[in-house]
DNA sequence: TTGAATTAAACAAACGTTTAATTGATTTTT
DNA sequence: AAAAATCAATTAAACGTTTGTTTAATTCAA
């Protein structure tokens, strides 16, 4: 075992977001991981404060590349938002277990330093979206919307799908035992389509309201 | 206390969506409830039972009216749909403590029954929704889009305000100890504007995707 | 030999649930 | 009408686990 450390929080990370950090004991941690209960509290202290880690831990490495996103002159404002839905997707399909926690731990508020990450992290997230959108505007491609509103839309979509596989399952027809790749394959295909068609729509400035065929 | 059973529930719906199912003790509910520990076993035989009971009294209500709107046949179908955000928003808006129980253990999976029951509402959600799409679809206003996302995008924007207060309230511009009721007006108004102009937009049968404009 | 890593064991507290006794009102019997 | 019986409602206490965390001893490499 290379850094053991690491492995327990990848342990954890599957097992917060299966059951819940209420619903994993550190015992369940540690079985699993397959090491002595007391290196939980030995590397982080607490099992709080390995939540913490946790969300330490993953948080880094989503940033880079939204930023890079936005950075690029050579793509249009139509494609860096379906690079964006792609973005989103991807990332939140391939990080599953983490995106899970999140979710769950954002209704609970654990403590003020995990509030405080998880905010920080969807600021920064509606940030970078935020620019991407007033990018179309200024160019005159969208119309006006309301991007906080919209970006609720973006992962609230998704967020939807990932967070009860029966459900999900019975939307795209597959059995509730499928392959792990098979589902995220198939839910992928899906929500990407389904998200850029309806931001097309939403965002597009010649679509902005007229009256109503009746 | 006219009928303690019920009052008990309503307690235990507070607690579970404030704290969660695994982070809310039966001693926790009995004592903010008033009654002694043992009743609860008494009258719901465990606490997953008093969970499923829950799910079981704040189902029922919920039917009626969506079917009723259906039926409704001096309504277009662009004004079904945005009575239909309004009842969602207002309704989950108007029970937040049962919607994030439902929330949560959407991805937990606490016992088979819960789980049928969840999906069993989610799945008349969408059949009813369906049907006022597809009714759009074949008087030639709603293009074709994918329905089942469409309803994830309705109910995953709500959730994604109604999951994190303290988000939510830096969004809305208000204090994050805001009187709940303003809480609620501002973030239903915003919501309610925001999946109106993205519906329209979505479903136009004149939206349907030409060619963008580079 | 020093200090970090690892262990089994123990800790007190909290957990969901059950028990056995008691209350209080309603019904049945005298 | 009074007494007895019945049964659901309610209680305090205890049950056996499980919880997160700590301790003190041991291993192991530097």
């Amino acid at each position: 075992m290379a850094d053991k450390r690491e492995h327990i929080l990848i342990v954890a990370e599957q097992l917060f977001g299966e059951r819940g950090f209420d619903g994993t004991s550190v015992r369940d941690i540690a079985q699993t991981a397959g090491v002595n209960l007391a290196m939980i509290s030995y590397y982080f202290g607490s099992k709080e404060k390995l939540l913490e880690a946790m969300i330490n831990f993953r948080s880094e490495y989503a940033y880079g590349i939204l930023a890079e996103l936005n950075k690029d002159q050579s793509l249009s404002p139509w494609d860096k938002v379906d690079r964006l839905v792609e973005f989103y997707v991807d990332r939140i399909l391939n990080n599953l277990p983490f995106h899970n926690i999140m979710y769950q731990e954002s209704t609970a508020f654990r403590s003020i330093d995990i509030k405080d990450k998880i905010i920080d992290l969807k600021m920064r997230n509606l940030d970078q979206i935020t620019r991407i959108i007033t990018d179309g505007q200024q160019k005159k491609l969208f119309r006006q919307v309301d991007i906080p509103m919209t970006v609720g839309t973006i992962m609230g979509t998704i967020s939807s799908y990932t967070q009860s596989r029966a459900y999900s399952c019975n939307i795209l027809a597959i059995r509730e035992d499928s392959d792990d790749e098979v589902f995220r394959t198939k839910l992928s295909k899906r929500l990407k389509a389904h998200l850029k068609q309806l931001l097309r729509a939403h965002l597009d400035i010649r679509n902005d309201t007229g009256p109503m065929e009746k």
